[in-house]
DNA sequence: GTCCAGGCATGCA
DNA sequence: TGCATGCATGGA
C-alpha cells in the first residue's frame, strides 16, 4: 500500500481486498452511510471520514496524518494481508467461489464498547431495524461531530439512562440488557480493556457474564470489537450455512474463522 | 393477519 | 446439560 499526503487528504493507492460496499454494509458496522457520489460517510471514535474508491486507489477526504496512523489503519485492517488470507480460505470448496464473488470484505476493528452496545441491540433484529435504533441512540446521547454526524455516546452518558429512555429509542426488550450494560462499563464493573487482553476463551466467558449477551452476541463483540479473528459468530444466518460443514469447520479457517465467517454470511443473506 | 430478524433469560426436566 | 417459551418492534 503506497501512502500520499495531499493537502488534507489521504491516497492510498495499490489497496488490495477492499470492496466499500461490502465491507462497511455486511452487518458487521451499522453505522456507515453511503453518499450520492457513492463514497462512504462514517464516524470513528469521534472522528467524521468521508472515503471513495477511485479504480485501484482510496481517497480519505479532509484527514490527518495522525487520524489515518491512530484510527483509520486500524480500523480498516490495513497491517493484515487479505490477499494471503483469502487464498488460505479458498482452499475449502464453498469459500473458493464465495470469496471471488465477495472479494473485498475485511474485518472493521470497531471500538469495543460501540461493538458491545450494537450487537446487544442486534440480537432478534434486522440490519435495517438495528442501524436506525443506533442512529437514534447516537442522534440523542452521542457528541455532534458535524452537521448530521453524531459520535457513538460514551457508557458515562449512556450511564445517566433509565429503562424507559433505552425503550423510547425502539430498543424494545433490550433495553432493560442495555440499561444495565451502560451502568456495568461506566462503574468499571465490566472492563473490556482488560478483556481484550484475555486469551479467546477467557475474554467470552467474561463477555457471557453481562445480562442480555450470549453466545452470539459475545462472538460477534470479539471478533468486530477485541480483535479475535477466531471467534466464529453463529446466528440465523450461519446456523444454515453450517449444514455444509457437518465435520466442523475446515483446517483452512484455523485462527481465520472469524473472516470466513463474515464471507459465508455474506453469501448466506444473498443465497439461502 | 402471520412470519421473521446477526438471541437471550428463564423455568423445567 | 438440554429444550420450550416469551419477548418488542417493524417490514415483508
Amino acid at each position: 500500500m503506497d501512502i500520499k499526503y495531499i493537502d488534507n487528504d489521504i491516497v492510498l493507492k495499490n489497496v488490495k481486498c477492499l470492496d466499500l460496499d461490502l465491507t462497511l454494509d455486511c452487518g458487521q458496522a451499522f453505522r456507515w452511510k453511503k453518499e450520492e457520489d457513492n463514497s462512504w460517510s462514517g464516524v470513528v471514535n469521534g472522528v467524521f471520514l468521508n472515503i471513495k474508491k477511485d479504480g485501484d486507489t482510496f481517497i480519505l477526504k479532509n484527514t490527518t496524518k495522525q487520524d489515518f496512523e491512530s484510527i483509520w489503519c486500524h480500523y480498516f485492517d490495513f497491517d493484515k494481508d487479505y490477499v494471503e488470507i483469502c487464498n488460505r480460505l479458498k482452499q475449502d470448496k464453498l469459500l473458493s467461489p464465495t470469496v471471488d464473488r465477495y472479494y473485498g470484505i475485511r474485518i472493521l476493528n470497531q471500538d469495543s464498547w460501540e461493538a458491545l452496545c450494537t450487537f446487544v441491540i442486534s440480537q432478534q433484529n434486522n440490519i435495517k431495524r438495528i442501524k436506525g435504533i443506533v442512529d437514534r441512540l447516537c442522534q440523542a446521547y452521542g457528541e455532534k461531530v458535524r452537521e448530521g454526524w453524531y459520535s457513538f455516546p460514551t457508557a458515562e452518558r449512556l450511564s445517566t439512562l433509565t429503562v424507559e429512555d433505552f425503550e423510547k429509542l425502539g430498543t424494545g426488550y433490550r433495553a432493560k440488557y442495555l440499561e444495565q450494560l451502560s451502568k456495568g462499563v461506566a462503574r468499571g464493573e465490566i472492563d473490556l480493556q482488560k478483556i481484550k487482553g484475555l486469551p479467546l476463551n477467557e475474554a467470552r466467558q467474561e463477555l457471557l457474564k453481562i445480562f442480555g449477551v450470549g453466545i452470539k452476541v459475545a462472538n460477534c463483540a470479539l471478533l468486530f470489537g477485541f480483535e479475535f479473528y477466531d471467534a466464529f459468530p453463529v446466528d440465523v444466518w450461519m446456523k444454515r450455512v453450517m449444514e455444509y460443514y457437518p465435520n466442523g469447520l475446515p483446517k483452512c479457517f484455523e485462527g481465520i474463522e472469524g473472516i470466513a465467517q463474515q464471507y459465508l454470511f455474506h453469501w448466506a443473506r444473498n443465497n439461502l
